[in-house]
DNA sequence: CTAACCGCCGTACCGTGGTACGGTGTCAAC
DNA sequence: GTTGACACCGTACCACGGTACGGCGGTTAG
C-alpha cells in the first residue's frame, strides 16, 4: 500500500490540494491519523482510489451529498446492491428532467432565433418582443386555470422493484401541476392527483415514459 | 398606467415581495421614489411587465445578469437586434452543450442500470464496481495522453456575422482538450489549438455541428 | 384607540462546490 | 543553520438566486 503527502495524494487523484481536505470536510474521505511521534499524515492508495470514485460519480450527475450515500452503502455490509441501483434509476430520472427542460430552452432559443431578422433597431426586435409576449401569456393562463384536481390511476410497465415505484412517484411529482403522486410496486400502478390543466394525463404519461417505463391512464 | 404596492406587484408578476427587492438591488428593476409628503412607493404596470419578462428569460437559460444585459438593450436606442440575436445563439450554443453532456450522463446510467443483477450483496454490485473502473481508467488515460497539440483548422458553415464566429469559438472551447479556439466569420474558418488524444477532429466537428453550424476540417 | 398587518430597509443566511489566505509547524537539502 | 517548499488548520470568500429575520413606522379595520 503505497503512502502518499496530501499533496502526491491530490496529484495522483487529479484535484486540488484544497479539494482533499474540502472533502475530509464534508465526510466523503477520511482524514489519516497524524503518525505517532509528529510529522505528516500519510495518505494510501484507497484513499485516492475514493477520490477519483467522487469525481466521477460527480461526472454522471450525483451531488456530493448523495455520494456520501454511495461511499456508506459501499462500506455497509448489510447494504442491497438493489438499494445502489434505486439510487442510479431516480438520478437517471432526475438527469431526464433536466434533459427534457434543457430541449425545451434550446427550441424556444431556436424559434426566437429563426424569427430574428438579423438586425435593424432593437426596438422592433422580435426575440424581445417574443419573450415579452410569452411572459405575459404565462401570467394569464396561470390566472385562468382555476386548479381542476382530479386523480388519475395509471398503469405502469417496466418496474421491478420498491425503488422503481419510488423513482415513478418522482417523476411524476416533477410534472408541474402534480400535487402527489403514489406509485405502487405490487398493483403495477400509479395515482396521481393533478391540475388538469396543467398537467394533462398526456403528459403525465410522457414523464414516466422518459423516465425508461411505460405508462398508460387506466379507463374508468 | 395601475399603481400596485409592492406586494400586489409581486403577487401580479408571481413571485415573492422578496425577490422584488432582490432584482431592485442586482438592477433589473427601478425602485420607484417614495411619494412626495411620504407613503407608499408605487409600483406599476411597467415593472410588473418587466419582472415578467425576467421570469420568462430565466425560464428560456439566461442568467440574471445576463437579462440585466438585455434589458439595457431593450432601452438603449442605440442598441442593434442583432446584438440580442448573437446572445441568443450565444446561449443556445451554452444550453446544447449543456444538453450533450446529460445526455452523456443518461447513457452513463443507464449502462450501469442495465449491467445490475437488481439486487444481492453490495459487494458485488456491478454499478459500484464500474464507476471505480471507470475513475481508474479516467486516471490513467489523462496520465498517458501527453498533450499532443495541434492546430486544426475547420471550415464553417451556417456563421451569418461575427457574433456566430463568437458562439462558434464558445462551442469549441467548451470541448475538453481544447487550448484555444479562434473563428473569423470572414474566412467562414476557425483556428483551434487542441489536444488530439482528448479532443479529437471529429468532436470538434461535432462541437460546431450540435450548435447549429456545419464544419469540415481543412485538409492541409 | 389599539391590534394586526403591511411596507421599508439592512443584513444575515441557505445550498452547492469548491478556492484563497494567513499564520504556524515540519522537513529536507544545501 | 538557514532557506524554501510543503503540511496543517481555521476562516473567509467566490458565484448564483434567492429567502428569512428583526426592528421600525404607517395604515386600516374593528
Amino acid at each position: 500500500m503505497k503512502q502518499f503527502t496530501i499533496s502526491r495524494a491530490a496529484k495522483a487523484a487529479n484535484v486540488n490540494v484544497e479539494t482533499v481536505r474540502f472533502y475530509e470536510r464534508k465526510g466523503l474521505i477520511q482524514q489519516p491519523p497524524k503518525p505517532e511521534g509528529g510529522g505528516l499524515r500519510e495518505y494510501d492508495d484507497e484513499t485516492v482510489s475514493r477520490i477519483r470514485f467522487v469525481r466521477q460519480a460527480q461526472e454522471i450527475g450525483f451531488s456530493l451529498r448523495e455520494i456520501a450515500e454511495l461511499l456508506s452503502l459501499r462500506a455497509d455490509p448489510n447494504a442491497d446492491c438493489g438499494d445502489v441501483c434505486v439510487r442510479a434509476i431516480d438520478k437517471r430520472a432526475e438527469v431526464q428532467t433536466k434533459l427534457l427542460q434543457l430541449e425545451q430552452m434550446r427550441d424556444a432559443l431556436d424559434e426566437l432565433i429563426a424569427s430574428c431578422p438579423g438586425g435593424g433597431d432593437v426596438k422592433a426586435c422580435t426575440i424581445l418582443d417574443a419573450m415579452q409576449r410569452n411572459a405575459e401569456i404565462q401570467k394569464t393562463t396561470s390566472r385562468k386555470g382555476q386548479q381542476k384536481m382530479k386523480t388519475t390511476i395509471l398503469n405502469i410497465e417496466g418496474m421491478h422493484c420498491g425503488g422503481c415505484a419510488r423513482s415513478v412517484e418522482k417523476l411524476l411529482s416533477q410534472v408541474a401541476g402534480v400535487e402527489k403522486a403514489d406509485a405502487s410496486f405490487d398493483e403495477r400502478q400509479a395515482r396521481v392527483l393533478h391540475d388538469q390543466d396543467t398537467a394533462s394525463v398526456a403528459r403525465l404519461e410522457e414523464a414516466v415514459n422518459k423516465g425508461g417505463f411505460t405508462a398508460k391512464a387506466a379507463e374508468a
